[in-house]
DNA sequence: AGTAGGCCACTTTTT
DNA sequence: GTGGCCTACT
């Protein structure tokens, strides 16, 4: 292998440069993987380094997968030695073998956040919390962001009462963890820098092993992230790592795009390569994804060049709603493919999933098969839950929570009370609720708890039979007959039954899917089936072949490349999404998003938006994304019918006109309106009819292209001053005289009131823009 | 203990 | 619009 021969002379400096720490800051399309293969291959091939003392981290099972099948094929053989992986993965792999110096055995659970939020629920139950003030989801969060920002329970920084209530939740969600052998995504990372921190020859060994170390995706690496790669990198000191700034797209998950800066600071003379050159994109497709990305700040800028030439204008389709923006994108596919395009060749991206639920529809109704990637959550299922706790509950018996999950599936009259009384034996005699279970399993009523379970006694008994067996043969038959044996225990084909037919079709092809995977790690046993369970998403278990046009978020489509890209609802509060409206950080983030997205593309690129689009089930009107502002004419040719160039949505943004009527603002207003009605006034048909009105003159006019304007909706008109007085008196139509308490000018121009009305004896919040207020005096 | 019917939150993005 | 979850009934 001669690497001269397929690489550009900056890739040729990445890939063969030596002596410590090397950054390479890579545009997309740069060729960035083939960099890192081939230095591996040119490590292990021309430097003569054992593969094993090789580590290459990655952030998504995607990309790891995608760099082993190259390097295989570089280096047949060699390639399987070296630490290729994910974070997680890798840290699951040391963990494992260190489990010794750790609080958990070597067969811990790895929880994802469906079992975090069982837990925490759990824990909610026990302190008697609320769990509407306390909201599951959101204190795994919040615990979450503790573990990133290496924060254990005892630091926890209090300033309310709610942080202190936080806190025990968080102290015994950890004990929990640990009783239950089970670690968290954080606690991987976590634990494992720990390990390394405290046990200096733990640190020595793997830093000593690890000869060269290599990171992928530098730019969403987070803080703990950061000191694992430092720390492994310790001895040798040889680390390269591999980002672009401008693709960073994790924030919101702790990644911290300035560990780059941080690099500069801690590897002194570090060696730094810029890879410009693009061999993905045509130049208009180049030119457009600078116009956007430049407007962000501190930032290298790069000069990202193609030698594929000019290319064809982008395409602009301002639909009439979601339905149209549907339309457009099957249409246009559905045209093209009979032009002899292959389906492949098309991906079609979104911000969030939710959005693909239309373009589904339109797919099927057009008979055109697609890819969907991720959403679906083929391993958030819940027969392929259950399944996943059978085996979990077999792998790890002190695992808490999947047992708690199945214990009663099917059905077996075991129900709350009966497990939270072996729960609390558990407790009293300081083992774990599978530990009770296998005692009765085993002693059956010649057990001391048996007396005090009276009626759940035997169907409890029975189900902790069931599991002491597959105990026993865990270890004695294959994974297939494991997994046949427990479904044929539990009967769960025919618990699956009932249903409609193509629900039970579904379920079972589910878990027939599961048993497939079974067969499959046959060989590498239950741990390495489970860990690729809980490590490996559905993004990775797409099936490749598929010669299908793709569904992808934003975020997925990192990596990935397409002939022709859509890029769908490029509308202010999707993209940018409007929970990033507030900080500027978190839009330059959705800028970064949209630049990535663009960069996909390598001839054609299709932008769509929808002036009204369907949420929470009724419409909302839509203002196109203020990415346009920045969007050069010249490089947009227009595809929506009967539109002049003055109609495209942008140029209002340019007027201004509707500046305040942001995604955000008009979210608030609706919560006001929602939270000002009384629940007499029945809200939802107030709203209702709201929206039918609205649809109504739509559907009258025809056309959204002869519409007024949208952003002149009378209920959506804005005020640049105050309008009301504290003091005043007012009169609501439904609510009846009032006196105003406050009125609070929002940034977006929109006025709060608070307003007490006498008759109702009821304080309520309202937005001015809202409500037809009468001003008595 | 199981179930039906009503209520509600849901829609960022992922290992 | 819908699925998950709680409550109240059987």
């Amino acid at each position: 292998m001669d690497p001269r021969s397929l690489l550009n002379e900056q890739q040729l400096d990445a890939v063969t440069v030596t002596g410590g720490a090397t950054l390479v800051l890579a545009g997309p399309g740069s060729g960035k993987t083939r960099v890192l293969t081939h230095r591996i291959a040119y490590l292990i091939d021309q430097m003569g380094i054992p593969p094993y003392r090789i580590l290459a981290v990655t952030f998504t099972n995607k990309a790891a997968n995608e760099m082993k099948k190259r390097l295989e094929s570089m280096v047949p053989e060699r390639a399987q030695s070296v630490w290729l992986g994910t974070f997680h993965s890798i840290c699951v792999k040391i963990l494992r073998r260190e489990a010794r110096y750790l609080p958990v055995d070597s067969n811990f659970t790895i929880y994802d956040v469906d079992d975090q939020a069982a837990l925490i629920k759990n824990i909610l139950k026990d302190l008697n919390l609320n769990d509407k003030l306390y909201r599951p989801g959101a204190i795994q969060e919040t615990i979450s962001r503790a573990k990133n920002e290496m924060i254990m329970p005892k630091q926890y920084n209090i300033r309310t009462s709610r942080d202190a209530k936080i806190q025990e939740i968080y102290e015994r969600y950890q004990a929990n963890l640990r009783a239950c052998n089970a670690m968290d995504f954080d606690d991987l990372l976590l634990s494992a820098l720990s390990l390394l921190y405290e046990n200096d020859d733990v640190r020595e060994k793997y830093a000593a092993r690890f000869e060269h170390v290599l990171v992928d995706e530098f730019q969403d690496t987070n803080q703990i992230q950061y000191e694992l790669v430092r720390l492994l990198s310790s001895v040798h000191k040889n680390l390269f790592v591999v980002g672009d700034e401008d693709q960073s797209i994790y924030r919101w998950r702790g990644a911290d795009y300035r560990n780059v800066l941080r690099f500069e600071e801690d590897y002194g003379n570090f060696n730094k390569v810029l890879l410009e050159q693009n061999y993905r994109s045509t130049q208009k497709v180049l030119d457009l994804a600078r116009s956007i990305i430049d407007q962000n700040h501190h930032r290298t800028p790069k000069a990202l060049f193609t030698e594929r030439g000019s290319g064809s204008l982008i395409r602009f389709y301002n639909a009439e709603d979601d339905r149209d923006e549907a339309d457009y994108v099957v249409r246009t596919i559905q045209s093209e493919i009979r032009k002899g395009t292959s389906p492949a060749s098309f991906a079609i991206m979104y911000r969030m999933n939710s959005q693909s639920r239309m373009l589904e529809e339109a797919f099927m109704k057009a008979g055109i098969p697609y890819r969907l990637v991720g959403a679906q959550r083929f391993y958030g299922r819940r027969e392929v839950k259950d399944v996943i706790a059978f085996l979990r509950l077999v792998y790890n018996p002190k695992d808490e929570v999947s047992i708690r999950r199945v214990i009663n599936v099917p059905p077996r009259k075991i129900g709350d009370k009966s497990v939270e009384k072996l729960a609390e034996v558990a407790r009293l005699t300081e083992s774990s609720l599978g530990d009770v279970l296998q005692e009765l399993g085993v002693l059956g009523s010649q057990s001391e708890i048996w007396g005090a379970l009276d009626r759940s006694a035997a169907p409890i008994h029975q189900f902790a039979r069931l599991m002491v067996g597959w105990l026993e043969i865990k270890d004695k038959v294959s994974l297939p007959d494991l997994f046949d044996r427990i479904l044929l225990d539990v009967e769960y084909q025919e618990y699956l039954q009932d249903g409609s037919e193509e629900e039970v079709i579904d379920r079972w092809g589910n878990v027939q899917e599961l048993r497939r995977q079974a067969f499959e790690f046959e060989e590498l046993g239950l741990t390495a089936l489970l860990e690729n369970l809980a490590l490996v998403s559905d993004q990775d278990t797409i099936a490749e072949k598929l010669d299908s046009p793709t569904l992808l978020t934003l975020h997925a489509a990192k990596g990935l490349e397409f002939d022709r890209v859509f890029i769908i609802g490029l509308d202010d509060g999707v993209l940018p999404h409007n929970r990033s409206f507030e900080d500027e950080e978190e839009m330059a983030e959705e800028r970064r998003l949209f630049y990535v997205g663009i960069t996909r593309a390598r001839d054609q690129l299709y932008l769509v938006r929808a002036e009204r689009r369907s949420m929470f089930g009724s419409y909302e009107i839509q203002f196109p994304s203020r990415f346009f502002k920045d969007v050069p004419d010249e490089l947009v040719q227009m595809d929506s019918p009967q539109r002049s160039s003055t109609q495209r949505g942008y140029d209002r943004w340019e007027r201004g006109s509707y500046r305040n009527g942001s995604g955000r603002s008009r979210r608030n207003q609706e919560d006001l309106f929602f939270e000002s009605w009384d629940e007499k006034v029945t809200t939802t048909h107030t709203w209702k009819s709201a929206n039918t009105n609205r649809e109504n003159r739509v559907g009258n006019t025809g056309h959204a292209a002869i519409l007024p304007q949208q952003s002149d909706a009378p209920q959506r008109e804005k005020k640049t001053e105050p309008t009301y007085r504290a003091g005043m008196k007012v009169k609501h139509p439904s609510f009846g005289e009032g006196m105003i308490l406050n009125v609070r000018l929002e940034g977006d121009g929109e006025e709060t009131l608070d307003i007490f009305f006498s008759e109702l004896k009821q304080q309520k919040k309202l937005a001015a823009s809202f409500v037809k207020l009468e001003i008595l005096h």
